[in-house]
DNA sequence: AATCCACAGGAAAGTATGGACA
DNA sequence: TGTCCATACTTTCCTGTGGATT
């Protein structure tokens, strides 16, 4: 991948720098998930006997193997399918419609754009303005001009929120023609729970966990691709095996792991090193975090980043754990600085739990009894300094309250 | 065992946004 | 243009509650 750059440093270390990229790059074989594999095949294998398939449920944090494993089942679905209807006279009719749900935060908004996406480019459907009842009559409509087996993969489904009426209409689609099987994605656990009972019932005919990686396996994976991606005599064993631990310990995630492999072979190769060693994945693992930091603030509402940079200014002084009472008034100094007139305190208790639900914090339940009730405290859960480089990088505005200037 | 505080967090309603349609 | 359909994010109002103190 030449940028014309004339520098030519990544040919050290790097046979083929894009096995390491985690979202375009499609492992051949999948390891360390057999099982879940054998489940979605028997999940999947009425599609091939012209019958509705299973709807299934995939469960599992981030980087555990959800994605991939799905696209893996569904090229051999594609595949066998195909075959099929080279050896036989009767074809089957397979189509699969793939949704990421990751900006969709509403039923209405994932029908909208499934349906966009089963229309051509002139029919296409605005995301406001009209009646639920009329679009999901139109997808119905659509879904039955196609016929056959259908397949409607949801990733990141857990965004739905609230109310979930696409998939209980999906679950049961007044439709004739066609046999539809819905896949849900979702990374958060507790959302099968807060489906409402007549969806769970049908959406979740099967379900398949995909639980976070153990260091050993992790290892495996990254020796698969060390295999692939680097120069045979480019790395060295320890250098993998701590790659793979730092991330069995933290999330249990792939990506997270290959991630730092990458990130740790990129040093080398700017450092112009002959090999990959332990030391460049020690710096790796630091400017990983560091991107997953600002990834998780880059997501944050504007206030949501004043209270979250109001936690971390009380943590630098030492002030954690903090209750709400005293970090609203920190974030009101840290709103003056932004020129905002502050949010209410019940706003901010809403954006705190937001920051602990995302892993940036951590909350602590006090109570202090009679006289002094109940109250949460806070506390950052990742380095508060870094947390603090993180803004003074977005922002533009130097928001700094410290007074030594 | 009864009390009572300081919040947490649910519910409802408000503000501002924007598209479709008659 | 007015009415209907949404969205995101608020504020206001309120009820609920755990456990040290009485």
């Amino acid at each position: 991948m030449s940028r014309g750059s004339p520098f030519n440093t990544t040919q050290n270390i790097f046979t083929d720098r894009d096995v390491f990229d985690v979202e375009g790059f499609q492992p051949i074989e999948l390891i360390e998930r057999e099982e879940q594999i054998n489940e979605y095949a028997s999940a999947l294998e009425p599609v091939l006997n012209g019958w509705k398939p299973n709807n299934i449920f995939i469960y599992g944090k981030t980087g555990t193997g959800k994605t991939a494993t799905t696209q893996y089942m569904i090229d051999w679905l594609q595949k066998d399918v195909e075959e099929h209807n080279e050896a036989n006279e009767e074809k089957i009719a397979l189509s699969i419609i793939q949704l990421n749900c990751e900006a969709l935060t509403s039923s209405y908004q994932i029908a909208i754009e499934l349906l966009n996406e089963l229309r051509d480019t002139q029919n296409q459907v605005a995301t406001r303005g009209h009646a639920p009842s009329d679009i999901y009559n139109w997808l119905f409509e659509e879904l039955e001009t196609i016929g056959g087996a259908v397949l409607i993969v949801l990733d990141e489904i857990d965004n739905v929120g609230e109310d979930d009426t696409v998939l209980y209409k999906l679950a049961r689609p007044e439709v004739e023609e066609a046999n539809i099987g819905v896949i849900g994605i979702s990374n958060d656990f507790s959302f099968r729970d807060d489906l409402s009972a007549k969806v769970k019932d049908s959406l979740c005919e099967k379900e398949i966990l995909f639980p976070a990686y153990e260091s050993a396996e992790l290892r495996e994976i990254l020796f698969q691709r060390a295999e692939r991606g680097l120069r045979e005599d480019a790395y060295e064993d320890g250098a993998i095996a701590l790659s793979a631990a730092y991330a069995a310990q933290d999330k249990g995630s792939a990506r997270q792991a290959i991630d730092i492999l990458r990130e740790a072979g990129d040093i080398a190769a700017r450092e112009e090193a002959e090999t990959l060693t332990e030391e460049f994945v020690e710096a790796a693992k630091g400017i990983v975090e560091r991107g997953r930091i600002s990834e998780m603030i880059g997501g944050l509402s504007p206030h949501g980043k004043y209270a979250l940079h109001a936690l971390a200014i009380a943590e630098r002084e030492d002030d954690t754990p903090i209750r709400t009472k005293d970090l609203y008034e920190i974030y009101g100094i840290v709103c003056n600085e932004h020129a905002t007139d502050p949010l209410s305190n019940r706003a901010l208790r809403d954006h705190m739990s937001e920051i602990d639900l995302i892993g940036l914090a951590t909350v602590n339940k006090q109570n202090a009894g009679r006289a002094g009730g109940k109250y949460k405290q806070y506390q950052m859960d990742v380095n508060a300094d870094r947390v603090i480089d993180a803004f003074a990088q977005t922002d533009a505005v130097d928001v700094s309250v410290d007074p030594v200037r």
